[in-house]
DNA sequence: ATTACTGCAAAGCATTTGCAAATGC
DNA sequence: GCATTTGCAAATGCTTTGCAGTAAT
């Protein structure tokens, strides 16, 4: 294992969620939004995950047990930590599937409006040769690599 | 408009559809697959768009007039094209949002694992810099960017 | 008390699948 | 003629939403 890789040793009683709460709190109050049990229990149980998860996984260890939250709610309590900047959904903007056909096309990325959904391709040796210098750092063998910058052109 | 954004001029009639079919006729033999009016429908249209698109509405177009393919065959044709490699799927294996609390932590990139699912985070400033290089090129302005290598670890 | 939030279950929506009929080989 | 593919419609699976009841202010 390369040592610079990521680690996330964590104990179990993280006390982060402890220490971001109140800056939550605040958020809610300043959308006039209320300080609820729900949101406190879905909030919590973000921070003690220290890996990428799928709101449907949270969803659902949360739909039965002593901190009973419902599906909607998890939901939507996501969606307020997502503006107020505490969780980020690794998927913003594509809800679904996009295609492209590359045929005599050469790899490119795209840096993508927000306000016009408008698109501009570009291509980076500087970016590929990083990254190849990085996989081959942790014996990653790349297959395809994917870079979507996303921002408003001005 | 800034001078090198790819521009994408094509007439209607494009021809590199017919250019590319054989490859796709040849793919289809080695699979012992059929080579089918549906299929040379849909990888027409596919090539007649010169623009990201949605599984979807390629779908919707070819549901009625008079090149009728149905939406099943529509989503399997475009998997063959993408095995072929003659598209590409913007949002190849997350099929749902996934989420990470990003409270205390850094922007970083992923390494994901195509047999195992694991992933290596990894950040880099090189790859940041010339991010921002390049959206001030473009006069953009950059509110996150999200970068992720598809490959197998070794 | 008032108003927002929750839970539930139903609706949404892109995608996948089962199966009988159609088509390619 | 036989096997694959298609079309259709139903099923799937995540996500969103409407609404009546519940909790926060």
């Amino acid at each position: 294992m390369s040592g610079d890789q990521t680690k996330k040793e964590h104990v179990a009683g993280d006390h982060s969620a402890d220490e971001a709460w109140p800056l939550f709190v605040e958020f809610l109050r300043g959308k006039e939004s209320r300080i609820t049990q729900a949101r406190r229990i879905v909030f919590d149980r973000v921070f003690a995950r220290h890996d990428h998860f799928r709101a449907d996984d949270l969803a659902a260890e949360l739909s039965s047990g002593p901190d009973h939250v419902s599906r909607g709610t998890v939901y939507r309590t996501l969606d307020l930590m997502t503006q107020a900047g505490f969780v980020q959904k690794i998927r913003d903007q594509e809800v679904h599937a996009h295609y492209e056909h590359i045929y005599g096309h050469g790899r490119h990325h795209h840096l993508i409006c927000e306000d016009t959904g408008e698109f501009v391709e570009f291509s980076s040796k500087v970016i590929s040769d990083e990254i190849d210098r990085i996989c081959k750092k942790h014996n990653f063998t790349q297959r395809l690599h994917r870079l979507v910058v996303f921002g408003t052109k001005v």
